[in-house]
DNA sequence: TCTGGGGTCCTAGGACCC
DNA sequence: TCTGGGGTCCTAGGACCC
């Protein structure tokens, strides 16, 4: 059977969050700023026009780096990292908070700039999409550049694409050259290109499976393309060892999914400092309502009941529980959703402190404003 | 001075049904 | 009384991603 070969494309957003704060604040370009922490630390504006900015240094208590511009990175910080470790690294760094709105809005624009030219898009979140560009009739060069070219008219940002065969290889390359970065790959490239990258640079191997991997001298890409399948096996079980294997060769035949429905929607905080379960019952209570209430208004806004409820629980030494319920009933009202997540709380033994609480639904259905059933999203879907 | 918040998918055991 | 296998649902935990 003849096999058209696909032609993906990954693009992603260059240091989004800290390229939107640059839109708005054009005086920190070229400065080591960060995104992140917990706290209150907005910028000041000040009698004579200026602005004042927080420095990472002046920055108390928990949280971590969303992102930060490549000056920043520069300095050896990153994405997951506590803001109190960078402190240390760069006490001088801007340190804004994030604004999920602002980045939101920035998405949409870029998102549907993008699909002018090419309407078949994968979703990745906020800052990244993949793209199905097999059925457009234009190069791939000129038409990633056309693509870059929309973006930045349509937001003043900049982003890098990937394109090869498959989403495994575009996600890839479209970091090979950032920022502003066009990289096109093809099977011929695998071996020059990608095999001398290490592990971790596949999407789908974590810092778990790389440390397992570097426990048995693997640690390039090439390594790993190398390994014999059934050693896989013996470590990682059949399926992951096959994937393992798979990818290392560059194979990955997923398609570009234009259209999903959500599985859960949840919500859930880390306290400012950790809270005992019995001296800090009246606070835990209050957080506790109030997560029930943001996510039955997070399933009504979306259109969804939810039929299984469930908690997390983080305590102080970081050890996490979760607990879950399902009902017969699917429902997206604050004080069902409180009741049934109070029942999951009674299971867990609670003896040390807490440091987080999380309420999470699933079993999601879709719902119009009737409140008519659209369509069970698990299950069987009618064909 | 460790370690956010929102997700997805996978595994695995037990219940329960046929 | 003992012996099955298959399928689905429920629950808990963990790896991973943005």
């Amino acid at each position: 059977m003849d096999v058209k070969i696909r032609r993906i494309a990954h693009l992603d957003m260059d240091a989004f969050y800290a390229s939107v704060e640059l839109l708005r604040y054009p005086e920190l370009r070229g400065l080591p700023v960060v995104i992140g922490g917990s706290r209150d630390h907005q910028p000041e504006s000040l009698p004579d026009g200026s602005r004042q900015f927080s420095r990472l240094r002046d920055y108390a208590g928990r949280g971590v780096i969303t992102t930060s511009t490549y000056e920043a990175r520069a300095l050896g910080i990153f994405s997951g990292m506590g803001v109190m470790k960078a402190a240390r690294l760069a006490p001088d760094a801007i340190l804004l908070p994030v604004d999920f709105a602002a980045y939101r809005h920035y998405s949409r624009l870029f998102k549907a700039a993008v699909a002018r030219i090419a309407p078949r898009i994968e979703d990745r979140g906020i800052d990244e999409i993949y793209l199905d560009l097999t059925d457009l009739p234009e190069d791939s060069a000129p038409l990633a550049r056309r693509i870059k070219n929309a973006v930045r008219d349509a937001t003043g940002l900049g982003c890098s694409i990937g394109i090869s065969p498959n989403k495994l290889l575009s996600k890839i390359c479209s970091d090979l050259e950032k920022p502003d970065g066009l990289t096109l790959l093809g099977p011929e490239d695998i071996r020059g290109r990608i095999w001398p990258l290490p592990v971790r640079k596949i999407n789908g191997i974590g810092p778990r499976a790389a440390e397992k991997l570097a426990g048995l001298g693997i640690t390039s890409i090439a390594e790993l393309a190398d390994a014999e399948p059934a050693m896989l096996q013996e470590h990682f079980g059949r399926s992951y060892a096959a994937w393992l294997h798979a990818a290392a060769h560059g194979i990955d035949e997923r398609p570009v999914i234009t259209h999903s429905e959500p599985r859960s929607i949840s919500r859930e905080t880390t306290f400012e400092r950790d809270l005992h379960p019995q001296r800090d019952r009246d606070a835990l209570s209050t957080i506790f309502t109030g997560l029930c209430v943001r996510v039955a208004d997070d399933l009504r806004r979306k259109g969804y009941r939810a039929r299984t409820i469930g908690i997390k629980l983080r305590f102080e030494d970081f050890r996490t529980v979760t607990r879950d319920l399902s009902l017969a009933e699917a429902t997206a009202d604050a004080a069902s959703i409180r009741h049934a997540a109070t029942e999951c709380l009674r299971r867990v033994p609670l003896k040390s402190k807490l440091r987080l609480l999380g309420v999470r639904t699933s079993s999601l259905t879709a719902y119009d404003e009737q409140g008519a059933n659209v369509l069970a999203t698990q299950g069987e879907l009618p064909l």
